[in-house]
DNA sequence: ATCCAGGCCTGCA
DNA sequence: TGCAGGCATGGA
């Protein structure tokens, strides 16, 4: 083993594999027993047993607090999810993906990500941001000098890259929401550092302000970038879930959706969102399917 | 072929 | 204020 390359985390009552396949960040690939992603310019191959994570690094590093901080393995997690209303969907959910945690994800990174996922499934979110790295991203070097991945690109080099290669990076119509939020803060009208700074609810409005940012990805923004653990995301599959169990199924809107959520979880909601978000999509997903199958269309 | 995807913006009632 | 349609692109 090199100096610096492989490190020990140890980490009781983590669950890598829920928290990486959560749809929280897209840079995590399972490659086996391993999850291999890309974090804060480095190559990362990640693998917990039991109660113990094991991280190479490439490039190597002694200082492994960030990857500890990116992972929030000290996230008091536990005490959060005893705050919530043991309820059938939070029992059924907490169960389901014990141990997951939310990550803290570099703010311009998670911003730019989740600008991306807007009417996209998380696989083609995975693959536009792969290539989106590979065409704009700063390489990562192995100690022979081989390009071994690349790290996530700096707003000067979104701001700077023609919509046309932005496009051939599959970003579709998002292509000029991402340039035009990549310009604000390469130029720093929008310095994301500041809004550590701010109350929620106001970080909030300065998000929304942004071109393509609306209230479910100012809220992922708030909850994985900033955690602000009471940002409640409302997407597609929390708002069937919360349909079916909490409003008989009724077809309310994402916006009172969000409001009960705050009301009912609180200060923790966002994790709960976690929770019932990766349990709805994967256990839930054929009973919904079931209980609101696909329009066919109607012949005439 | 048609619908939908971790939405958001615009225009119209 | 609330809602339909449009937006690029690809998978089911």
């Amino acid at each position: 083993m090199n100096a610096g390359r492989t490190h020990e985390i140890s980490a009781p009552g983590y669950n890598l594999d829920v928290t990486l396949a959560s749809g929280q960040a897209f840079r995590w690939f399972r490659c086996g027993r391993d999850w291999l992603g890309v974090a804060g310019n480095r190559l990362i191959r990640l693998r917990q047993v039991q109660d113990h994570i094991t991280a190479e690094l490439i490039p190597a590093t002694h200082d492994i607090g960030w990857l500890r901080r990116y992972l929030q393995i000290d996230q008091p997690v536990h005490d959060m999810i005893e705050s919530l209303p043991a309820d059938d969907l939070i029992a059924r959910a907490v169960t389901h993906c014990a141990g997951l945690h939310i990550l803290k994800q570099e703010p311009w990174e998670c911003l730019a990500s989740f600008l991306l996922t807007s009417a996209r499934q998380i696989p083609q979110i995975q693959k536009t941001i792969s290539e989106l790295c590979r065409e704009l991203g700063p390489p990562i070097k192995d100690e022979r000098g081989d390009t071994v991945g690349h790290g996530f690109p700096p707003p000067t080099a979104v701001a700077d890259a023609p919509v046309r290669v932005l496009r051939r990076c599959g970003l579709g119509f998002r292509a000029v929401f991402l340039k035009q939020v990549a310009a604000l803060v390469d130029s720093g009208k929008l310095d994301l550092a500041k809004l550590e700074r701010l109350d929620t609810e106001a970080a909030r409005q300065k998000l929304l302000e942004l071109p393509g940012v609306g209230p479910k990805i100012a809220d992922c923004v708030l909850l994985f970038a900033y955690n602000r653990y009471e940002a409640f995301p409302v997407d597609t599959w929390i708002l069937k879930a919360m349909r079916i169990y909490y409003f008989g199924s009724k077809p309310v809107s994402a916006a009172q959706v969000r409001e009960f959520a705050q009301a009912r979880f609180g200060r923790f909601a966002g994790v709960a969102q976690q929770y019932i978000y990766h349990y709805t999509r994967t256990a839930l997903r054929p009973q919904l399917d079931l209980a609101m199958p696909r329009r066919r269309r109607v012949r005439t």
